[in-house]
DNA sequence: CGTATTTGACCGGCGC
DNA sequence: GCGCCGGTCAAATACG
């Protein structure tokens, strides 16, 4: 974990606090795992450092003043007494050195003369400070708790997920049979077990696509017939439910021209098997929809501009890119600004890259692969994504129903991720920088290891955006009880733990930064199961499934 | 001089 | 068959 975590969630509500001061004197909480400095926090405040070498001394010398070994003893009862004064507040930061100052000062007897009230001021300020030192142990706990919580409901929810899926995998592969059977065999081929959709493997290290080799000239031949009209049903449902395109700011003629040119391309004959696989892949497409005064935002990828049109129907210039990270990488991009909004930057990406990813570059790239991989598997396999497409943008974007959609007008549809909402009005509003995936320079963010991906998703949004929190409410209410200065997770405060994971997921997940690193971690379970079931077509209810889930929800 | 970008030409598919 | 369109190529150009 990076130290800028915890800077941030400390400074987040502490103007004093500088937010990038080296991590010094760290301490490390082994559950949040980022070091919260808390003596720094103190010394960078402007009194601080020069009170506790003051004082030490003046107790040395005048034994009139309580010497910080009594101060510690009083400690413990300052704190105490400073958390039930407060039931209700609990800044994470924490307003600290002024909110209590008079009862802490009301401990302290009076002084004598000036030199000795000077004295004792100072011990008093001393006796403050170390109260406060605890009060923030105390708020610290308090919020590796929270995150144990939501960390703990999400992986929880993800093994509800996960059941889910089995229950609806034996449902609807019995329901496809009797029902769908015919159609569905051709996209599931559930009873052979092959994969002819077997389109991405979203692996954590970004993989290429597999490909489906076992699929005979036949099959292919009778899977690619029957394509067109199912997914021509996908058109006309995906537009009713919508009623709106999804595919950048293409008319329709672009797009169904696109789709047809494509479908022919894909399968020009009746070889169909690995060609086909890799360009019905590579076609899948995600759209990005995000603010940015850049002419590109940067996914952590490296881009070489081949091209540049100017597409019908909007007046800015679509600009093409391919990834030049590997020779031969087949990934894509098609960069344009939104004609309604110059201020929109959408980018399409298409393509699963064939080389391992850097950090940066994993947030993004594994979204769009996951967000490409729920569509196709869930949208062309099961009568959840054909009927309501908003399905999967709930699933990928939880928050908001509106924030994905999904376009399945044509045989290789595309879902466009918008991240130009702001939904919730917890979020602190970003500066209108560059679109940033929010991974933090040195930070270890292999989705591969062993960490689950959930896990990780959450912190690398907590990285970024936690400190957007204002848990002062629930916290303050029911977190702040009584209790040692460093007490032990205690799953026993329930009563607000729902309020408290509801507020921290609804921010959280409200967060375009957080979706986008939430759906490459589902991409890792996805990914993950599909390696496991070596591609067999339960991946693609599993995938289905998610998204029923999570719209259920 | 090497690399990246620009930009006009080219290609293939589709609609008329 | 022709024109339109999206997508790509590659020579020319710009840049460090």
């Amino acid at each position: 974990m990076d130290k800028g975590w915890g800077l941030t969630l400390d400074t987040s509500s502490s103007p004093s606090f500088p937010s990038n001061h080296p991590p010094t004197n760290d301490t490390m909480f082994p559950l949040l795992g980022f070091p919260v400095n808390l003596s720094r926090a103190s010394k960078d405040d402007h009194q601080t450092p020069k009170l506790l070498g003051e004082v030490d001394f003046f107790s040395d010398r005048n034994k009139s003043t309580p010497p910080p070994s009594l101060l510690h003893h009083v400690k413990p009862h300052i704190v105490k007494k400073e958390i039930d004064e407060t039931p209700l507040h609990v800044n994470t930061g924490l307003q600290l050195l002024t909110a209590n100052t008079g009862s802490d000062q009301s401990t302290v007897d009076d002084g004598l003369s000036s030199d000795a009230e000077d004295k004792r001021a100072k011990s008093t300020e001393l006796a403050h400070l170390q109260v406060e030192l605890q009060r923030m142990n105390a708020e610290n706990n308090k919020l590796k708790e929270m995150l144990s919580h939501v960390t703990g409901n999400y992986t929880a929810l993800q093994m509800h997920l996960m059941t889910l899926m089995q229950q609806n995998q034996r449902t609807e592969s019995t329901e496809n049979e009797v029902v769908q059977g015919k159609v569905e065999d051709k996209n599931h081929d559930i009873g052979g077990g092959k994969v002819p959709r077997q389109f991405l493997n979203i692996g954590p290290s970004g993989t290429t696509a597999e490909v489906d080799d076992q699929v005979s000239d036949s099959s292919s031949d009778e899977r690619t017939r029957s394509s067109t009209p199912q997914n021509n049903n996908i058109e006309v449902a995906a537009r009713n439910n919508n009623g709106k395109t999804e595919r950048e700011e293409s008319p329709d003629s672009e797009s169904q021209g696109w789709a047809a040119n494509k479908l022919q391309k894909v399968n020009p004959s009746n070889s169909v098997d690995q060609s086909t696989s890799e360009a019905t892949m590579r076609k899948a497409r995600v759209s990005v929809r995000a603010r940015s005064e850049a002419p590109m935002i940067s996914d952590g990828c490296q881009w070489r501009k081949y091209g540049q049109k100017m597409a019908k129907g909007n007046p800015c210039p679509r600009a093409y890119y391919r990834c030049t990270m590997a020779v031969g990488c087949p990934v894509r991009k098609q960069v344009q600004r939104c004609a309604e909004d110059r201020t929109i930057l959408v980018t399409t990406y298409e393509g699963t890259h064939n080389h391992p990813l850097p950090p940066a570059a994993m947030a993004m790239a594994s979204t769009t692969t996951a967000a490409a991989s729920m569509l196709l598997s869930g949208s062309m396999s099961s009568a959840d994504g054909i009927m309501n497409p908003n399905l999967l943008a709930r699933a990928i974007l939880p928050c908001s129903s509106s924030m994905a959609t999904l376009s399945a007008s044509a045989p290789f549809p595309t879902v466009t991720l918008d991240l130009t909402h702001n939904p919730n009005p917890l979020q602190f509003q970003r500066p209108a920088a560059p679109f940033q995936v929010p991974f933090l320079p040195g930070q270890p963010q292999n989705f591969g290891s062993g960490v689950t991906p959930i896990a990780q998703a959450q912190a690398l949004y907590n990285q970024s955006k936690f400190s957007g929190l204002q848990l002062s409410q629930e916290v303050g209410s029911s977190q702040l009880a009584p209790q040692a200065p460093r007490p032990p997770l205690q799953p026993s405060q329930q009563p607000s733990l729902a309020d408290t994971v509801s507020a921290a997921a609804t921010a959280i997940t409200a967060d375009p930064n957080f979706t986008a690193v939430l759906a490459a971690a589902i991409s890792s379970i996805i990914g993950g199961a599909h390696n496991a079931n070596n591609n067999n077509n339960t991946n693609n209810n599993t995938s289905r499934t998610t998204i029923s889930s999570f719209s259920g929800n």
